[in-house]
DNA sequence: CCCGTCAAGACGGACGACCGTTCTCTAATG
DNA sequence: CATTAGAGAACGGTCGTCCGTCTTGACGGG
């Protein structure tokens, strides 16, 4: 077997087992589902991940490296620009922007991936291990840019950037369960109205 | 059989489950789990309850009840004082200190259990139309408080409430998913951190 | 050029464990 | 004695996983 087969294979069972999950999370969806979605055997699936706990995990990485490389983009974007012209609400606003159509414009509504993915993490170490490791880089992030922001004299010296980090932290990761649970957010709104946080003075 | 009794074994039950969900997650702990963490026998615990769904759905209930009694706490609270002093920011981070103390301060961990319910909403019609329910309006109360605030002239007149109000909802569950999945948040800072995304004009 | 060989990928039925639920029997109460 | 809450074994079904069998396609000798 070639290692170009191999990763297309796998490749072939994880976009079907994610089919499954967006559907109906990964307890809800027995190993059976995802043979049967990915056309081929349980015996093939098998040979290409040892287990069902090995198939969430190679679900939910793939997806929260898109989301740290969509923030590496807008960072690096506002580095080039001559002067920080965007607020850290602003860079959070264009992240959301950026990262919607990959989330929602596919055959899977990774929104709802994700939040079941929040659900394995509390208990699943290997998952909670992927959400920590990639979260904290977001998060991280945004707290860079916060501390950015206030030592150029927009924000009080004394402001805590780890905590206002956290919070902007919360507007990517609300309207990520507000879309998937409750359907009723637009994006532009939404972006529009996170814009409006932290104000130039 | 007393109602008394019959509410009172049913509470025991919920306790019991929510004891065995905060760790597991609803679908890793099997009925025999809470059962045996009830100190009950199986048919007990169908006796009160006809279904495992519902167990679930009686152990999410009172969880969101809580929410929104401690949100309608501090809007009437609001309502009194004789102008609208706190901003909609600082009517969330009053929120938080409010019901921080309920959903971690007990036996049980909430935000877990109420990370586990995002994602059995997306599957379960039951926990979904509470979940709708009660999310609807805490986020329809922030809506309106921002209104409110953009109404007295601190906003500009063409501000989007009800986009404005579901950011300030992302902060809510944002705390609640960074403290149980990340567990990091720390209350004080995180609230006094919220408080800076509205400042007052 | 054809056919026999062989290895590897895929198949799918089988397995034991455990699931949610039911049902009969027991024990204690009033 | 009548009633009923509670116990816990038992049931059919489904779970994750394994493994014996078969298909397929590349290759080399006649």
């Amino acid at each position: 077997m070639t290692a170009d087969h191999l990763e297309n294979r796998r490749q072939e069972i994880v976009r079907a087992a994610l089919r499954c999950f967006a559907r109906e999370g990964f307890h809800a969806t027995s190993v059976r589902d995802v043979v049967r979605e990915s056309g081929l055997s349980a015996g093939a699936v098998y040979s290409y991940f040892p287990s069902k706990a090995e198939l969430v995990a190679g679900a939910v990485e793939p997806i929260l490296e898109a989301l740290t490389g969509v923030l590496d983009a807008v960072v690096v974007d506002t580095d080039r620009s001559p002067e920080p012209g965007r607020t850290p609400a602003e860079a959070v606003a264009e992240v959301l922007r950026r990262i919607y159509p990959l989330a929602v414009g596919g055959e899977v509504d990774y929104t709802r991936v994700a939040v079941t993915a929040w659900a394995e993490g509390l208990r699943d170490p290997a998952v909670r291990a992927i959400a920590e490791q990639t979260y904290g880089t977001v998060r991280g992030r945004l707290t860079d840019r916060v501390a950015t922001w206030r030592d150029a004299g927009h924000l009080a010296a004394d402001v805590d950037a780890e905590a206002l980090g956290q919070v902007l932290f919360s507007t990517l990761v609300g309207f990520v369960l507000q879309h998937a649970l409750l359907g009723d957010v637009d994006l532009d709104r939404y972006a529009t109205a996170v814009c409006l946080l932290l104000p130039r003075p």
